[in-house]
DNA sequence: TCGTTCTTGAAACAGTCGTACCATATACTG
DNA sequence: CAGTATATGGTACGACTGTTTCAAGAACGA
């Protein structure tokens, strides 16, 4: 009996709440501004979600839930070659379009390398790239467990975008992304070069 | 005539001061807290420097400073092979006494990502090293003036700083920076290969 | 209608924030 | 000594923070 509860209210919420934070940062987010940007109030935003905290947590995780929807309509992994997957990778990733979640990304880490307890899971966010990558780049790697490959194509993407954020020179960055493939294409097409 | 100023007071007081945000992190910064560690009052510090903004200017400028100098001290330039010496800047770069620099640099770009109004010298702070590193990479680079190799060589250090700083796994990441180099000196050792 | 449960508003609490004001202490010149 | 400049302590202001408390509204079953 009672009145039935609706938790379609608090995802509804939820939603319009992520959308805020990749819109205007983690930083300084405040309870009273997002529930007026919300149409709610501060009340509900702790009745819904118990403390700031919490609610925070709810939003990362739905930014990321969002972001590895978007990640699985990425150009299927066999039909291209490493190379063209890479480029693929990294024009999807520093499209305008993918901005507010690289912001929160390095927001985030930032803020994790002060408060590390606050984000249990964020090795996980990097390390999660392995299987996707390792698979993409095995030619390269020695091993199928091998993790170094990988772990430097990240830092590539990675470091490429915050150059591109801070600088914003597209052009510079892009023209260092095709160094990168040149570099990786003889490691790529023939067996093995004897230089090595 | 009257009492004389005390400029010693507001330097020694600087430099307290970027001791207390390179440990602390920029993020949670406040003026009461602050004065207390540095044992003189919130009074004083805006006494000394007009307002919290201009206090957090003049701690970024005398860290760059201090990572500038520290900077100076490195093996010299040409005295090894640019590969050494990629290694000699990771090595550096990543070394533990570095961290709280790297930590705070990673921190003032993330809320320049928010406030860019506030970071009017960010750009530089990328472009500084083209200088530098165009000299050390100038083999593989296309001319003089080319930036992509230094872009692409900074974007590979900062890219694994990030994952090192989030995941504490140094063994990957120095293995990764291996496999960089690997990549990079065919390119370097012989005039060119014919594969390009 | 009553009881029960979920939902919601308004207000207040205890704190922190950057900063401004006012008085006083300190150190110098004449 | 007086005069004058810098240096400093204390205090309070207004705005903001996350959170709590109290009460009322709203939707259901009996």
């Amino acid at each position: 009996m009672g009145r039935p509860p609706d938790p379609a209210r608090r995802e509804a919420t939820l939603a319009r709440a992520t959308d805020y934070v990749l819109a205007h940062g983690l930083a300084g987010l405040s309870l009273r501004p997002l529930a007026a940007a919300l149409d709610t109030s501060p009340r509900m935003l702790l009745y819904d979600f118990g403390s700031k905290q919490e609610l925070v947590s709810a939003v990362l995780a739905e930014a990321r839930r969002r972001g590895a929807m978007r990640l699985a309509g990425l150009p299927p992994a066999q039909a291209a070659s490493p190379e063209e997957h890479l480029r693929g990778i990294w024009s999807w990733m520093s499209a305008p379009e993918r901005a507010p979640f690289v912001r929160l990304f390095f927001e985030v880490h930032a803020d994790g390398l002060v408060h590390p307890e606050n984000y249990p899971h964020q090795a996980e966010a990097i390390t999660d790239w392995f299987d996707t990558l390792g698979a993409v780049f095995h030619d390269v790697t020695a091993g199928p467990n091998d993790t170094v490959t990988p772990t430097l194509v990240m830092a590539v993407i990675r470091g490429l975008l915050f150059d591109l954020t801070t600088t914003g020179d597209r052009h510079r960055t892009d023209r260092a992304l095709d160094r990168f493939c040149e570099l990786l294409s003889p490691a790529l097409r023939p067996p093995r070069p004897a230089g090595t």
